[in-house]
This record gives structure tokens, sequence and C-alpha cells, in this order.
DNA sequence: TTAATATGCAACTTTATGGTTGCTAAATTA
DNA sequence: TAATTTAGCAACCATAAAGTTGCATATTAA
């Protein structure tokens, strides 16, 4: 479908699922679908839904125990988003300057 | 409507947002409208509403100059994502262990 | 002035996304 | 065993997003 980085950046550029990747990371344990749930205004089955999609990037992990299953995060695969923007980091200081005069110097 | 990241990472999370920011990156000059759609698949019209969306977010900067509208990158916004970022940097390499063994330490 | 070029705007279509409700099933507790 | 809890699945809905075409308009070139 489509490329991984593009899962991961359409996966945490929803506002609910930064909140709940966030909320499992800082967690001192490992949280069951109900427990997250509890934490936001939307139906479980909502929830449900994006930690399917965090999921699907490697951003959330799960391990079945008994009927419940115990969600946490692994930052890992941010790794890849960071590496994307390190290509940019370069210019954000002294060559925005350069990008600005752009038409001042070359007179396109 | 929304709040800056989230249009930030909406706005990074095409694919084709990703190229056209990333040509006008590499530019050695400015690029009009129709200089960057003719290195896409797409109608100009369809490269226009990307090209608006990263303006939005102040990604993408444009001077218009008679019947052109030159466009440039700036990558400064991208710093704020950064930023987000670096928080969960602090996890990645040996923290993952441990959010790893939550389940086995704690006994949930 | 006529023709060509660069662009914006609006309407429209298709598909994705975020969310809901209802039902089923498995595991746990009483 | 009966009741409760945890969760998945499927259907459905509303809105957003990605892209298209057609037309109008301003600037530039012939």
């Amino acid at each position: 479908m489509q490329d991984n980085i593009t899962k991961l950046f359409k996966a945490i550029a929803d506002p609910t699922r930064r909140d709940i990747f966030h909320a499992l990371v800082i967690a001192t344990s490992a949280l069951s679908i109900t427990q997250i749930s509890n934490q936001f205004e939307m139906s479980r089955q909502g929830v449900t839904k994006h930690i399917k999609i965090l999921n699907d990037t490697g951003l959330v992990q799960m391990e079945e125990q008994g009927r419940n299953r115990f969600c946490f995060a692994d930052p890992k695969p941010l790794k890849e988003v960071n590496k994307w923007m390190q290509f940019y980091a370069q210019f954000w200081d002294d060559s925005l300057g350069n990008l600005e005069s752009y038409l001042d110097e070359k007179k396109v």
C-alpha cells in the first residue's frame, strides 16, 4: 500500500494517536486497551482502531495475557523519521538566508 | 482548526508533498508553479493544492513576480517536529529493553 | 492588438479517515 | 453455572483529502 515512512508520518499526524503513544511512553507499566481508552473521551473501539494503526508502524507493541491485551510503546521506529529530518536540519540555520535570497541573487 | 504541529505532520505525511518540498530544498533557484508541476505526473492544479498546504505550514514560501509565483523551501518549521521527536529520542536505545520488559518485571 | 503563458478559483468525484453502534466470543469472577 | 469483563469484528456514517476538469484573468511576447 504505502511505504514505511509515510505510514509513520500518517500515524503520528493524528493528535489522538500522538496522545496515546505519549501515554504509553510515559506509563510505568503496559496498559490494556480498556485502561487506555478510559483516558480518552472516545469509544473503546475508536481507541482500538488508533492502536491498530500505531501497531502497524511498530510504535506500539502488544502482548496478550488472557482476555487482556497489554500495550506498550516502542519509539524505535521514530529513528527513521528522525533520519528523514536530519537531512533538512542542515538548512535550518545559516542556509535560510540563502534560500530567501534566491530571487534577489539569481533574478530568475 | 488544527494545531501547528498537526498541520506540519499532515503536510509531510503526503509523499507527493515530501517530494515537492525536497525538490525545492535542493533546487538551485526558486521555481514557478509550472516548473514544479512539470516534474510531477499530476495536474498543475493538483500540485498547486499541495503547495498551498505546504505554504500554510511555512515549509514553502512564495514570491510573486509578474505572472509567475516563485516558490522556495523553508525548512525552519521542521524544528518544531524535531523538538517533538527529541523527547522520544531518549527512549530509542537503552530504554527499549525496559519497555519490552514491563510485563515481565511488573507482572501487570 | 492578438496570441500565448501562468495562475487562481470553483465544482465535482473518489477514496481515506475518524468515529460510532451492535453483536459475538473468550476469559474471569461469583 | 451464571454473570461480568475484555476485546474483536462488521457495518455504517460524516467529513476530509487527493485529485480532476473547466473557465476566468492577468501578464508577457509576437
